[in-house]
DNA sequence: TATGAATGAGGTTTCATTCAT
DNA sequence: AATGAATGAAACCTCATTCAT
């Protein structure tokens, strides 16, 4: 017992107070995306996140409340962040549009956050509150920004007159479609389409769904 | 609020064993596509069904094949039948296209089918060979019908020249969207865009999205 | 597998609907006595019961339901009867307070129900609302029966004026610690009180303070 | 609410650390009357004392060996007390009684120690070596003062012939019952009765239970 | 064939105890 | 001496699965 002093270099644990939370998020957001709610277990997000089960309940009440830090803290700043960015745009309806889908894709491209959509999206039936909460934090005013900015195009008469309500559901559908597909069923894609050229082709078609009809000579 | 049963037109001792599977199939069809795989309880599906939970078992060997054999005989036929029609299809590409997207509408729109997307999508990870199963003989073949009209269009000269893989998955996007929304965050939609409004509005940027520019004057 | 037919004689389990509330609710009733609420496990009460612990759940929703109902059961029935027995009771005053001591000695002598005050008494902060209850549907009424009798020894004259409420506390007092003390440190005593002499004793006591002084000569 | 702390006349910084194991069995000792032993949380002791959880450490070895502690330090000083003042009482068997019953009420009513005996009480089964310490160093010195008076009493013939043993558990009952009530059930008394009316009216009570008969003329 | 009581593995959650700071 | 973050064993509870009836 006393004989071997030097053997123990490293500690059994470290404090971290203030990384933990984050770190417990970000393992939960890649098991929760991967194997919905209900299937991931708990043992399962503490180990990936280097602590034990214990740990957890430290920072987050249940296993629901940790599910919804994860949902508000990835995807809340997130909205917000558009918000101020499109607060003065200056530019024409099409590239407002354009700016609003291209900050989007950017966002689902260089973050994990394009779990998030999947997540919701899978259990928003369990957690009702939460997918309210959602609603009205997320989708709401995303879609606020989108019904503006066609709204203009139109108005302007850049755009066609269409019914801006469905085509904001249907401009978004490609690109929130693309999120799920990337943590659902797209790992069975044996020659996946590369995202550039799904992103460019998307974008063709947006435009030339919007656009006035040129007459005809 | 969840115990209705699926309506019989026969009386109860009359039934017939062969109509159980089926019976059993569309109860766990509903309580899949609202709760999710992991928090259906099996209790629940025969209680809907009007059975109890071991009659369950003379039919289903675990709840796993349960949720197969749901997704199998759910889907197989529609995607059957869709290609036996298509199989002579003899009008323009456009023609063609409008009939798949419609044909997918209608089903989507006439059954509960629309929950297959949505449970196919949440699960996919939790049932990799039920995944590829789906893969290989729904989307692969769905996509196939799609891709041959797109191809057929563009070389006629009636498309433009485009992305066709690409344009497969952001064609079908609004569409299968709708049907997993319709599961999910759907119901917290304040003003839900009418069916007749999103299908038209929907078909409209897709004939916009993939004709041939007219020549500017 | 198929080698060996007749080996197994009795099943597994038998089917026990209706026996099976009350087994549980014994094994529940002495354990609780014995080691108290929180230091009972699930488990234990289940083996004591011969069942599983799941089957225990079939039951009873939860420990804290089990913990009420094994009190409920216990000691209202036997409450009920006191006050039927009771009801048109014809002697003396005297004769009406030994009776009533008498029953609740009897009582706890002849079956296992002394464990439930002692289980009342350890547990009643913990249970607040079943605290009330007993305090309502046992101690109240069990109270009311000894405070009308001593009134009306009162009355006629037959027992000294005394504070009615303040003796009913004391005159139970020896009868409930007797009890209570039987399932905790009464194991501890070397020489126990023989359950006779002990009742005799309190019966000298109780006579003698509660009849009219005799005038001294 | 359970938040209130011990009180201190020096401040913080300066505490002696001879204080601590003190103000610990202080809060101790009332959370574990008012929720029993294991609903005790060690976090909420250490709440209580104004000290964090390790520190409690530094001071009892483990949650057993606190509760050890308070039950021995809380009584065996109070019993010591008892046995000096009554070991040259020179009155009568009487007073000598009297004089034993006083100390306990006046012990019970003026300290919290009269949760010692409902924690005792509740938790004897649990910790049979601290029962059985307990049972040797205050109930057994306890009862043999008691004994010790009664017998004198009776051998001069001031007393009435009486089974010495039972009539001292029987004395003592009212007094151990209306202590452990106070930590349990007796919350719910709508009208408590006031504590000198019991007192009195149970001296009564044992007056006239141990007196000798006045032979009636 | 049909039932539903019984099972028990496996999950969430709690909290006494340890130990890096 | 003091802290409080981290641990992990152990408890409650659920529910897919089995099997006596």
């Amino acid at each position: 017992m006393e004989t071997e002093r030097i053997t123990r270099t490293e500690p059994r644990w470290e404090r971290r107070k203030e990384a933990r939370p984050q770190e417990l998020m970000d393992a939960a957001l890649a098991l929760f995306a991967e194997k919905g709610f209900a299937a991931t277990r708990l043992d399962d997000v503490a180990h990936k996140a280097g602590v034990s089960k214990g740990t957890l309940y430290l920072y987050f009440d249940s296993k629901d409340e940790l599910f919804k830090a994860v949902v508000r803290s990835g995807i809340v700043p997130a909205i917000l962040e558009a918000e101020r960015l499109l607060e003065d745009f200056a530019g024409s309806a099409s590239a407002l549009v354009e700016q609003i889908v291209s900050g989007w894709w950017h966002l689902m491209v260089t973050t994990h956050l394009s779990a998030v959509p999947k997540i919701m999206i899978s259990e928003a039936r369990n957690f009702p509150e939460l997918a309210s909460f959602y609603h009205d934090e997320v989708i709401s005013r995303g879609k606020a920004m989108l019904v503006r900015a066609l709204q203009r195009g139109v108005s302007t008469g850049e755009f066609r007159p269409i019914d801006v309500e469905a085509a904001v559901h249907i401009l978004m559908a490609p690109l929130v479609m693309r999120a799920v597909w990337q943590h659902s069923l797209g790992c069975m894609d044996r020659e996946p389409v590369r995202p550039e050229a799904y992103f460019q082709t998307y974008l063709g078609f947006v435009v030339r769904s919007l656009r006035r009809e040129t007459p005809s000579c």
